[in-house]
DNA sequence: CTTAAATCGAACAGCATTGTTCGAGTTATT
DNA sequence: AATAACTCGAACAATGCTGTTCGATTTAAG
């Protein structure tokens, strides 16, 4: 009787690890590959293609678990990061951490794009976005940041700004290294006030 | 004989007008989807199948064609942009101007980027890119704009904030008409030199 | 040790795409 | 009006993907 506690499935240990393992090996190919099949995805976990169906009734719902796995991995690392004191200071060093996922996971983006209905991204961004949001509309309240523009606004530019740093990396203009603080000296000069002067 | 002088082997007026048509009907299709099929296009154009593949041998060439004369376009708008005068009053102009390109032809650049083999784009890019360039030197080195960060890492960032503009536009959050003035408050701030103040 | 769960590869059906071929019909050009 | 260029739709082959079914085999769990 596999029913240990009334409905919990509870599925079996070998069976729990190739999950695991597809859901790793889909990260890693669409990474690589947005529209990478469920084919190479399979290989990859060292795994027959109809396991993979067996887990996931579509390719659709295995991106999405994807996704979600990895805005988790997000939240965990963005949610150890200290966001008092100075919002500029506080800033930066939100950018610090963001930077590495966005460059991370900017293919699986894609993938999930053009993969998941309208409207599911957004839902699942819905969380760090918060994050984000709560901090620049301190660094508003207290005069740090400009309030000239609206702060979703501010949110979309910091994270351009960011993306365009991962399309600099690939195109081979820029080294990883570097990107935070280019990114970081960018931010921090855009959200300045008029009239105020750009922090060194 | 249909061959009027040497080597220009000329069309005939209906075989030019359905390529026009064609290229017209491809670059409305590929702003809509980025991965319309010769089908689609073909028929938006008003045309059968096989008149496309008469006139372009391949998907990935007529993509090619389209993306060329869009870039042909763009460099004739910009090309009356006044970019003299005050670097930062230039550069507003300069951005209200392209702006209007990026909206309308980002998609349109999604498509070339999975069609069209890698380093093609920014080959057809360059020239472009070079206006652009040049405008931020000439203002670096009259102090108006920051020379802590490299030239083409600000025009990445300018190129950056107009795409997450788009974006926003996509996702509701932004009327078109705010677009520009957005995107020039931001633009100027992040080229402002560290220690300067912020244009108004 | 016994049983049920999970695995595997091969093979199938369905769908959409690209690019080509054919023959018959239409239209611009001279 | 004669000719060559052009167009059309239908049909074809080749490819690659998704999702499913089959029967046989391995493996975890009680």
């Amino acid at each position: 009787m596999p029913a240990k506690s009334a409905g919990t499935a509870t599925k079996r240990a070998d069976a729990q690890r190739n999950i695991a393992a597809i859901v790793d090996a889909a990260t890693t190919c669409l990474s690589r590959d947005p529209s990478a099949s469920t084919s190479e995805i399979a290989k990859a976990a060292g795994v027959g293609r109809v396991t993979l169906y067996g887990h996931f009734p579509s390719r659709t719902e295995l991106v999405d678990a994807v996704f979600v796995h990895a805005i988790e991995r997000g939240e965990a690392a963005l949610g150890e990061v200290d966001l008092s004191g100075d919002p500029r200071a506080a800033l930066a060093r939100l950018i610090e951490s963001s930077w590495h996922l966005v460059d991370r996971f900017r293919s699986l983006l894609v993938a999930a794009q053009d993969a998941l209905p309208p409207g599911r991204i957004r839902e699942l961004h819905a969380d760090p976005m918060v994050r984000v949001e709560r901090l620049i509309e301190r660094g508003q309240k207290e005069g740090a940041f400009r309030t000239d523009l609206p702060t979703s606004w501010l949110v979309g530019a910091m994270h351009s700004v960011m993306h365009g740093a991962a399309d600099e990396i690939n195109a081979g203009r820029l080294t990883p290294d570097k990107a935070a603080e280019y990114i970081t000296a960018t931010v921090l000069a855009a959200f300045t006030p008029p009239g105020e002067r750009v922090p060194a």
